[in-house]
DNA sequence: CTAGTTGCAAAGCATTTGCCTGTGG
DNA sequence: CCACAGGCAAATGCTTTGCAACTAG
């Protein structure tokens, strides 16, 4: 039944997610893919994206105070950590961890995960 | 003019978050202030909260999907981070910090604050 | 022939506030 | 006597969806 249909929209979305390299937000996405298809909707945005994390290939990474952002999931799956540009509140992966986490827990502490984000300026906005 | 009273809901506010020695959500200093004062009120705590708030007196700690919590500015400005716990969901400070932060940035970032969260067990639900 | 798209209006949803009546510092 | 507390109901501020009519794979 479900036959799939590949319409223009959809194609726009996921080359907008996969080719900015980093976590786009769903504004972001419709202004990325309306480049290439100048009518497409934030409806549609959110139905595919809906879908698509619904497929497991997007990943949503949620910020304090921030509309979630999402990235294909095999870049969410790598571990990585986040920076957020201040200026453009454009919001990019950083690869690396610090380390040494461990050492910080009071005692009886157990750590399962962590998440890291930076924030300054990025290199456009400096 | 601004008569400054001394309330018997102010001060169990008060204690709470100083005593907590962690940031504590709204509804955690209802619950906890109901203690010394059984009949106060959500809209009290509120109301007392964003004034201690604007005199600059307590902190706002924000996290992703997670109501504000809040913690006497005295200990918000020194320096640390965050442990939240996934059983029970409350949050703890943790002293120190990581290190090496900068190595991580790809070139032309400029690094002004960070955030890190560490997820896990506390001491009572291992 | 239908899945998919649009566009807008309306629905969440969780936190925060307004208001108005009491009350206690 | 007046700042403050109490109790709801309602506003707020987003982000998300429902719907019904169109469009296109």
């Amino acid at each position: 039944m479900a036959e799939r249909r590949n319409t223009i929209q959809l194609d726009a979305i996921k080359s907008a997610i996969t080719t900015a390299g980093r976590p786009l937000s769903i504004e972001e996405i419709l202004l990325e893919s309306s480049k290439k298809v100048s009518t497409i909707s934030l409806r549609t945005v959110y139905r595919v994206i809906r879908k698509l994390e619904e497929e497991g290939e997007v990943t949503a990474v949620t910020l304090p105070s921030q509309p979630d952002r999402y990235e294909p999931s095999e870049v969410a799956d790598r571990h990585h950590h986040h920076f957020l540009c201040t200026s453009c509140d454009r919001l990019f992966d950083v690869d690396g961890c610090p380390g040494r986490l461990k050492s910080l827990l009071p005692d009886g502490f157990v750590l399962t995960e962590h998440e890291l984000t930076l924030k300054g300026l990025c290199a456009a906005c400096t």
